[in-house]
DNA sequence: CTGAAAGCGCTTACAG
DNA sequence: CTGAAAGCGCTTACAG
């Protein structure tokens, strides 16, 4: 390549690398793109990484990629990846791996940085000194975090309920110990507590359909039944939605069912479900681009992006 | 690291990179994994990358990651990867990607393999000389292809509705140009023209539920109403589901409507559907096996995964 | 059985 | 403004 330009090797490193004004003249500059161009020339990533000890690769840890949620966060991140000339490497832990560490072994030494959504802190302990942005996490921890209003959403769907008229609420809670669900129970529990007369029953429930229709059932079958279920996301609303029809329950006619996210699911389902929409993308890029400025040597604020409720079919008046 | 266990670094590459037997003495290469384990020791994977000019990485092109069966695939073919030590970074084209181009420009020489599924065989045209899987795909070119048996699987869907008396069947089938879809369709057409008074009309819609809707209800307002509706794939379904209700038709009492994929939508929606389980996973895993196979020299075959109908609640006897 | 040496293709002081 | 040289950390002939 560079006998191709008719210059040094330097050179060409200099003019590819965007370094060359004030260094290089415009002219050899031109002659050298002009050959990478013909040649179809590209540098070789290996030997830059080798010596730049950095390898312009980012790891994002996902709980799975098989909830579409996650593949949305994929997207934004990737892109804004994608723009900064970084590669993305996805691992999905625990769920879909085989044996977790093999991955992650291999990798510590290949990435600069991770991005890592929905998980508990623990796994970090496999990469000290690693730089890292937490999504949909526990903002109390040392590094930087972005995430979802999930308060503010829990609160707009109390207030939708309460405005509707309901006041026996039942929330079909995630169960898994994680931030984001602790959140939402709390935020709901006190959006029920500020309405008047309002009550609310929880039933617990691992994020799985039938699980949900299980726990979903509990909660009609008490002595004084919830004119409406909050469901922690989109997935158990469809389990609700099973329970109410197993009872001969007409949704939103005898019972309002809410979700949390809008996925696809949530349009799928009949009625549509009515939800708040958790911008899964924005949080990918926004988390993204937080990281990149970590690693530029920057101090990321930690940053929370608002949901928006998305009013459907599912809710209406109480009877 | 080669001080650490006193010895020198071919011996440590030697040792590490198991070519020790028959080379080094037992103990000494006792004593280099003893050295590597104490001081948490891992070969740096852009020097051996730039040495042996291979990055042991593969790229997975999908055409999105937010269809929960392109994360199935992808799960498959890390875990597979992992095992053998390859790295695997996705990229979803065109579906999610920012400016297509930059991503594939900047790995190209990041890469040994790709693995390309459901995806356009022109794509590939920017990767010379790199070698290729793809999945879900036309066999008849020259690549290597796994594959699902779709053709049985429509053939069993087809004798499925037959044997419960349909004999007016629509086809609700999904309009990108790919090889599967059109392989589905042939097969249904010759599964229904093999029942005795078989009819099958067909509306074409794109992989969305909405869209899906639309066809499913041009198809149910013709003047001799199909019995049954043979969707495409699981979101369509969901799509004819929404316009039987909007119809005030009961599923399946009214109406029997079939999916395939068997993805989580297909659990989700009421009644349960009817569907050919199609193992993605698995096309993943043998998908890399296959690449794998192919990158250390060999010549893999091409090969068809089978698919099994699932017959759950949303078919029944033809009115 | 073990080690010294070359070289993979870059980037970055440094000399001119 | 341009080029020669060093060195990133490996792997692999090669010599002993």
């Amino acid at each position: 390549m560079a006998q191709a330009a008719g210059v040094s090797q330097s050179t060409v490193s200099l003019v590819l690398g965007g370094k060359w004004p004030g260094r290089v003249s415009p002219a050899t500059a031109a002659a050298v793109h002009d050959a990478a161009e013909r040649l179809g020339y590209r540098p070789n990533p290996a030997a830059r990484n080798l010596r730049m000890g950095t390898t312009r690769t980012v790891m994002l840890m996902v709980p799975t990629l098989i909830a579409p949620f996650f593949g949305s966060v994929h997207a934004g991140a990737a892109r804004v990846a994608a723009r900064h000339g970084f590669g993305l490497v996805v691992y999905p832990w625990p769920d879909d791996a085989g044996p977790a560490d093999s991955p992650f072994a291999a990798s510590r030494e290949a990435i600069d940085g991770i991005l890592a959504s929905s998980m508990p802190r623990e796994v970090l302990a496999g990469f000290p000194g690693t730089p890292v942005v937490m999504l949909d996490s526990d903002p109390a921890g040392a590094e930087t975090t972005v995430n979802f209003a999930v308060a503010d959403g829990m609160r707009a769907i109390a207030a939708h309920l309460g405005a509707l008229g309901h006041r026996r609420i039942g929330h079909v809670a995630a169960e898994p110990d994680q931030w984001t669900f602790q959140v939402r129970g709390a935020a709901l529990a006190a959006g029920v507590a500020a309405l008047p007369g309002g009550a609310l029953t929880r039933a617990v429930t691992s994020i799985d359909i039938a699980a949900a229709k299980d726990a979903a059932g509990r909660l009609l079958d008490a002595h004084e039944r919830p004119t409406a279920l909050v469901c922690d996301d989109d997935m158990l609303a469809a389990g609700a939605y099973k329970a109410a029809r197993a009872r001969g329950l007409d949704v939103p006619g005898d019972l309002s069912v809410t979700g949390m996210d809008d996925v696809l699911l949530a349009t799928a389902l009949e009625p549509e479900l009515t939800t708040v929409r958790l911008p899964a993308e924005e949080l990918g890029a926004q988390g993204m681009a937080a990281l990149l400025e970590l690693l530029g040597g920057g101090r990321p604020p930690s940053r929370s992006l608002p949901g928006r409720l998305v009013v459907r079919g599912s809710t209406a008046a109480a009877v």
